[in-house]
Formats: structure tokens, C-alpha cells, sequence
RNA sequence: GGUCUGGUAGCUCAGCUGGAUAGAGCAACGCCCUUCUAAGGCGUCGGUCAAGCGUUCGAAUCGCUUCCAGAUCACCA
């Protein structure tokens, strides 16, 4: 039972018995005392002179009074205009630490047998690119949005859906086969990703010459040379091929996912996130198809002239949508309704989440009706969490002009950039090199993963590769440089014998800061379940920053381990230990490390 | 044009179920390392919360209108 929660009990209580009344949870507003008051929480009385029908500090101090009176947490009190403060009492706070103290994983809510089930949806790379930036901030938010999920007392599956087939794997392909002279990852030392990625590009550039050269001398318009040109015709027919099942087409784009694979994984592992189940579009498109024409069958969609089949939206408000070509090839919508019936059949889905950028909000939209048109349980309230694009100070990512900021790039510059920092700073000069290496990568990850997962994921957000990472301020290496501290003040402690308690009784009350820091402590399991509710990671952020900083003043204006007092001395040391619990928690659920030393 | 987002300090962002004088960091300028890690702490400077109207005891927060920016409205994924 939370303080909060007992004081709302209580004025609850009060209310009835002094204007018998009945007051609802939510009109209780209970909100952190402003700083320049005196008091740790305030009520707002405005909704209650209703009922006392007396001035807002009359009703105030008669409130005030029933409850120092009846509830033993508070204090004293005080009353300004309508808000009437609270101050609680030290044996109250200190409880509380205790309590949190003797929870491993405050906040967390566990998991059962009978905890719902929630898929979550992130990543889905093509295999013909590297991931870049844009992928980095899907799969931090995807990942992390996992784990507060699981941490909010829900069983999770994280899941990505690969795209692996369609014209742009085989323009890779076909290009490899013209221009590649068979090289390998192994044999380039490039890693497989990049490897086909340049492929990729390779097509294109060969492309656009065939083109301008149609365009030059065989006076051809745009049109009449996109169609005439042989390269796409190969590729096409590629497609076809693919589609037939050819051995030798498939033996290739098999080998050439392999690298692709082979790649991701590597990119994934240095981003610290991982998945429960992988799905293949070249799994999942025929599936939609049945799953197309069983609708059909039921009457729910309709066939027009040429053959393709289309749902009619318009009493949902919509347009018409494709769901198969005349040519009984599927297009993204039947895809993504293949995967839907396949991850319905593996598992029992109670919440299914899409991590995806916020350009498809339309796609999903209609995925959602369709869905449950379609007889899925979940579709009604399938949740798309859409995130904003990211940005470059010169404006978008563009591949064509060569704006792209790849993922791996990104994250060995940034861990090299913490090295130097680091070394700079004097901060390696006692560690092995493997060590170096290791505080390096934690620091650099966390300084990017951070910088990214701070912001509101819906809005629009601005990175700049050389300015935006900063090691001070409002970073993840100040996070992670207080856990450090903290650590390091524990393990002196230990050195100097001082025993842990997990009792302590104090005979001096706690003073001000003390009690404001444990009450933000404890505000952690509150910030874990919005993070939940709004499926956004960026308050679980803005609160570790917010506590660390809290922290800071107070390391600064107290002595800890100079303490005469052995009382409190344990008391800080305890109150210490448990804000580097709840840091790393909550790093942890933004997948950031935090090192013991920096 | 329709629909959906967003607009808060020079810059990057918090705050949004309506509550007290709108907060951080960066940048700029001062101060503090003989004191538990200075990736730190303290201070100064910086605001018409895009604009207007409305709802009410009270609006950055809710509603309407306007302006600006982005996304989307594809037989692309």
C-alpha cells in the first residue's frame, strides 16, 4: 500500500464524515508539494467546497485537521488558498524504504500462468538493406516498449516480420549475378548485409545508366525506357521464377539471405534486442491469399472486372483497398494479414502490438477492421505504436543522396567517441584493455540508446551524429556515471565492515531531502505502469533523470559514508543502495547497461 | 482537398486525466576539486507555452477557428 493510496483513503474518509459526501478516486488530485512549500504531497480541495459548501481554506483546514487527527502517516499540514499540504511523518517514509528495499524487483509486476498474453512487433528489415538510424529507433523502442510490457505483468513475445521477398530482393540478386564475380563476406570481409546492400545500389546505378542511355539514343521518353530496359525485365522475371520455385533462383536468394542474416544478427546483438519468433514473408504471403479468399467466399470482400479482389471500407469511413492484384499476386495488406492468421495459429494472443513508423498509421488503420472482419479477437484493438520519424539536421534520411546513417556506423563511432572521451578524462587509466573496451561499449550504447529513447516516440525527432551525443547533463553516461558512484561508495562501505540491515530504526527524524528521495524512489512502480498504459518508454527516462539528479544534490550536500551517526549512516546507505536499484531497473528496461565502474 | 500528428527558452527536450510563480540539459557568463568518482554541484542570463476565441474559481493542458510543419489518402513495402 502506497502513501499515496492511504491518503486517498483518507480524505475519502474524511469527506464523508465531515460533509457526508461520497468522493471518487479521481477526484482526488494528491500532487508532489511545489519545492517553496512547506510539505511532501497536496491535496487540491477546489473540487470538495461543492460539498462543504464553505471558502476552499476553510474546507482546507477542516479536511486538515480530520486527518492529523485520524491518520497516523500525516504529520502536520498547512493550508495556502485551496491547497491544503501534507507532511508526512519520518516513521512513514522510512517504512516505506524498508518496504522497497525488501522488493528485488520493486515495481515489477509478475508474471503467471494467468497474466494475458501480448505479441510485440518491431524491426521488420528488408533483406536488401543494412538497418540505419530509423531502425535503430524501432527496434530501442520496440525492444524496451517488451520489456515494460513483461515488467507491467504481462507475458510477451517478441516477434519480427521479415521482408525477404519481392522485386528489390531480386534486383540485389540479379545484380550479384551480373557484376559479382561470386564474392562472398568472406571473401570481401565485408559483413553480409552490406555486402548485398551494395548490390542493391549496384542495381540501381546500373539501372539509371541503361535508362539515360535508352533516354539519349534511342530518343525514348522516361516511360518507354523504363519499360524497354532489360534489367528490370530480368528482374522480373526473376520474380516469376522465384515465385515458380526455381532451384537455382531460390539456391541463390537463399545464400544471400543467409549473409543478410549472418549480418543483422550482429547489428541486433551490438543493440542489445532479440526475438522469441521470427516470421518470413515468403512464409506468410500465400497464407493471406486463403485467408483473402476465405473473406471473399463469406461475402465480406468483392472481386471487380479485372479479377482483384477488394474490400469496401466505406462504412468504416474509408476508401476501397486492395487486397490481391488481378494477377492473384498479393500485395503488403494480404502480407500482413497472412502473419496475423500464422502468429494467431502459434500463440494465444490476447494484446497484439506493431512497432512501426508512423507513415503506415492509414495501413493500420485498416488492418485493424479488417482484421476484425475477419474473425481475429484481438484486431478490433490491435495497438499500432506509431513513432515519429528521425531526423537529420539537413532533414531527412535520403538514400539517394547518400544522408543514410547506417546502424553499425553509428554504434562503433559512438562507442569509439566514449573511448576517447573516457581516456581523455582519465576515467581507463586503471583498467585492462578488455575492460576499457567493455566500460566503452556500455557507455557509448547508453549515451546513444538514451539520447534515442528519451523523446516521446510519437514526435518527429532531430539527431545530429557529431553534436547530438553528449556525455553531459540530461545523458545516459550521467546516469550511468551516478550508478558508478553509487557502487563505488557501497563497496567502501563494505571494506570499512559496515553491515547491511534490512531493519533499521531511527531515533532522529529524517530530514527533508531524505524523505523527497525516497519518495521518489518509490514513484517507480507508478511511472513503470503509464510507460505501460501509454505504450511509450520516454517517462521511465525523463524519471531516472529526474532521480538521479535528485540524488546528486544530495550526495553533494550530505556525507554518506562521514556520517558520525551509525543510524544514519545505514539509513543513507540503504536509501544509496536503493536508488542504484531502481536506476538500473529502469535502465534495464530501456536496455541500457549499467557498469559498476566508470 | 480529406484524415491524422506535432508547434513550449537561441538549440535538444520534459511537463498535458485542468491546479500554486511553466522546468531540465546544451550553448553563454561567474563560482566550487586538501572532503564518499568534477561525465559532478551552485548561481546568472534566457518564455506572449504558434495566434485568437470559448468552457471555469483556475488553461501550456479541454473545445472551436486560424496559421505553420510533417505524415498519409498507390496494383510500394
Amino acid at each position: 500500500m502506497t502513501i499515496q493510496t492511504t491518503l486517498t483513503e483518507a480524505v475519502q474518509k474524511a469527506v464523508a464524515h465531515l460533509y457526508s459526501a461520497e468522493v471518487t478516486d479521481k477526484m482526488i488530485q494528491l500532487q508532489q508539494t511545489k519545492r517553496e512549500f512547506e510539505g511532501h504531497l497536496t491535496l487540491v480541495v477546489f473540487p470538495f467546497t461543492r460539498m462543504s459548501h464553505k471558502k476552499p481554506e476553510d474546507t482546507a483546514q477542516e479536511i486538515g485537521e480530520y486527518m492529523l487527527a485520524n491518520t497516523s502517516e500525516v504529520a502536520a499540514f498547512n493550508v495556502i488558498k485551496g491547497f491544503l499540504n501534507i507532511t508526512i511523518s519520518s516513521t512513514a517514509w522510512m517504512q516505506l524504504l524498508l518496504e522497497v528495499n525488501s522488493d528485488e524487483h520493486y515495481g515489477y509486476v509478475p508474471v503467471t500462468d494467468a497474466s494475458p498474453l501480448a505479441m510485440i512487433e518491431y524491426s521488420s528489415p528488408n533483406t536488401n538493406k543494412p538497418l540505419h538510424l530509423g531502425h535503430v529507433r524501432n527496434n530501442l523502442l520496440g525492444s524496451s516498449l517488451a520489456r515494460v510490457m513483461e515488467a507491467c505483468g504481462n507475458k510477451v513475445v517478441k516477434t519480427n516480420i521479415v521482408n525477404d521477398r519481392g522485386i528489390h530482393i531480386c534486383k540485389s540478386m540479379l545484380a550479384w549475378k551480373k557484376y559479382g564475380q561470386g564474392e562472398t563476406p568472406e571473401s570481401s570481409g565485408k559483413k553480409g548485409d552490406h555486402l548485398v546492400g551494395d548490390y542493391y545500389v549496384s542495381f540501381d546505378k546500373h539501372y539509371k545508366a541503361e535508362l539515360k542511355d535508352l533516354m539519349d539514343n534511342q530518343q525514348m521518353t522516361q516511360e518507354e525506357a523504363e519499360q524497354a530496359s532489360t534489367l528490370m525485365q530480368e528482374a522480373r522475371q526473376m520474380l516469376r521464377l522465384w515465385e515458380q520455385g526455381d532451384p537455382e533462383v531460390r539456391a541463390l536468394w537463399k545464400q544471400m539471405n543467409e549473409w543478410v542474416y549472418a549480418g543483422f544478427d550482429e547489428t541486433y546483438r551490438q543493440m542489445g534486442v532479440s526475438f522469441d519468433k521470427i516470421y518470413y514473408e515468403s512464409d506468410t504471403y500465400l497464407e493471406g491469399k486463403e485467408k483473402v479468399m476465405e473473406g471473399l467466399e463469406k461475402g465480406l470482400f468483392f472481386r471487380k472486372e479485372d479479377q482483384s479482389v477488394w474490400a469496401d471500407l466505406s462504412g468504416d469511413g474509408l476508401d476501397q483497398k486492395l487486397l490481391l492484384r488481378g494477377d492473384g499476386t498479393s500485395v503488403y495488406m494480404t502480407q500482413d494479414i497472412g502473419t496475423a492468421k500464422m502468429r494467431f495459429a502459434d500463440y494465444p494472443i490476447d494484446k497484439m502490438i506493431y512497432v512501426v513508423g508512423n507513415e503506415q498509421n492509414y495501413h493500420f488503420q485498416v488492418l485493424s477492421i479488417l482484421l476484425d472482419k475477419l474473425g481475429f479477437k484481438w484486431g478490433k484493438d490491435l495497438v499500432h505504436f506509431s513513432y515519429g520519424m528521425v531526423e537529420l539536421p539537413e532533414g531527412k534520411m535520403k538514400s539517394r543522396e547518400g544522408t543514410v546513417v547506417d546502424a553499425d556506423d553509428l554504434m562503433a563511432d559512438i562507442i569509439q567517441t566514449a573511448k576517447e572521451t573516457s581516456t581523455e578524462m582519465g576515467k581507463l587509466d586503471e583498467c585492462t584493455p578488455e575492460e576499457a573496451d567493455e566500460i566503452s561499449r556500455i557507455v557509448g550504447m547508453g549515451a546513444l540508446k538514451y539520447f534515442i529513447l528519451k523523446v516521446d516516440a510519437r514526435k518527429n525527432m532531430t539527431f545530429n551524429p557529431k553534436e547530438s551525443i553528449d556525455f553531459n547533463g540530461n545523458t545516459g553516461p550521467f546516469i550511468q556515471y551516478t550508478y558508478a558512484r553509487i557502487q563505488s561508495v557501497l563497496r567502501k562501505a563494505a571494506q570499512a565492515g559496515i553491515e547491511m540491515t534490512d531493519t533499521l530504526v531511527l531515533d532522529t527524524p529524517l530530514n527533508l531531502k531524505e524523505e523527497e528521495l525516497i519518495q521518489s524512489i518509490a514513484k517507480f512502480a507508478q511511472v513503470i505502469q503509464e510507460a505501460g498504459a501509454d505504450y511509450n518508454p520516454s517517462g521511465i527516462a525523463n524519471y531516472i533523470y529526474d532521480l538521479v539528479k535528485e540524488y546528486n544534490q544530495f550526495y553533494h550536500d550530505y556525507s554518506i559514508l562521514r556520517e558520525e551517526n551509525e543510524q544514519i549512516k545505514k539509513m543513507r546507505l540503504m536509501l544509496s543502495t536503493n536508488v542504484g536499484k531502481i536506476v538500473k531497473l529502469g535502465m534495464a528496461l530501456l536496455g541500457i547497461e549499467v557498469p559498476d565502474r566508470m
